[in-house]
DNA sequence: ATACAAAATCTTATGTTATAACGCCGCATA
DNA sequence: TATGCGGCGTTATAACATAAGATTTTGTAT
């Protein structure tokens, strides 16, 4: 267990929001209305959004959105590594390490909902004999700091 | 990423059924024909399994239970540590480290659903300055050696 | 410009997972 | 016998997610 000595910067929004455009943008993907909406619904969250909450924040502007749309547009979005799914709150948060393709991991703050996100080290201890990691998931949940005063 | 060189042998339902029953006695809780009966069928299931099959495969025997019989005997069930829950799975596997406390690490093969577990070791890299974990979620999807083949 | 195909979206319906709330029963204790 | 509590049944509903088909938008070729 070691303490982070790194300085983890985080991103605003908008410049989240940049990102992702450039990244859609490389990869011949189009990055719609509503993609970028819901994109910036969930990088202005300070914690990890619910995807029933995106569709009522979507309303009015966006008529009223029904389950699939959001979901189709979060599935674009992770797709392409701008949001993550959280499991175990069965919620989203936008990537802070708008480099796609790296293991994300989190910690979770209980008290204030506060998440860190990191990259994994891909030092993984006792993989089972001829299995290949596909993807991982990887949540810490306790109390942060300034919840534990 | 390093390949496991240890023996890691599984437990027979019959052996996890015994040691289910002194840890619940060891904590003087009581374990009942209901959450007997769960409990088995976790660890008789070879894979992970849900909740509304396990009420499948409840009846008839057990009558007609409804979820909230289900879900209190897993509650009570992961509670000491007997059960884990798969969180990406939404699917509840039993604990084959029967010592309860441990951090738990599963490799889950997408093609057979077989799961392996393994102890995480408490080597955290970049853990926020002054955040205390209390409990981790750790995943691995992918390919199992038979499956590769 | 027009036609076409593919991508994105909308809509309806349904499937899946999980919990709230209340009541009853059986057992332990005083 | 009264009292309290753990365990469980039951009803209802909340919360999360997807299938399938119709429709619109958009880029591309003619
Ligand atoms: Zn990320
Ligand atoms: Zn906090
Ligand atoms: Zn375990
Ligand atoms: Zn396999």
């Amino acid at each position: 267990m070691t303490t982070c000595k790194h300085e983890h910067e985080h991103k605003t929004p908008e410049q989240l929001l940049t990102i992702a455009q450039q990244i859609c943008d490389q990869r011949g993907r189009r990055f719609t209305k509503l993609r970028e909406h819901v994109f910036t619904l969930v990088a202005k969250s300070n914690s990890p959004i619910k995807a029933y909450d995106l569709l009522d924040q979507l309303r009015p502007e966006f008529g009223s959105p029904k389950p699939p749309t959001v979901y189709r547009a979060l599935d674009f979005l992770s797709g392409l590594g701008l949001v993550h799914r959280v499991e175990a709150l069965n919620a989203y948060i936008a990537c802070d390490h708008s480099l796609g393709g790296h293991i994300a991991e989190f910690f979770i703050c209980e008290k204030c909902e506060n998440l860190e996100e990191r990259s994994a080290n891909d030092h993984i201890d006792c993989v089972p004999e001829g299995f290949e990691i596909r993807r991982s998931v990887i949540e810490h949940y306790g109390i942060c700091k300034n919840c534990a005063a």
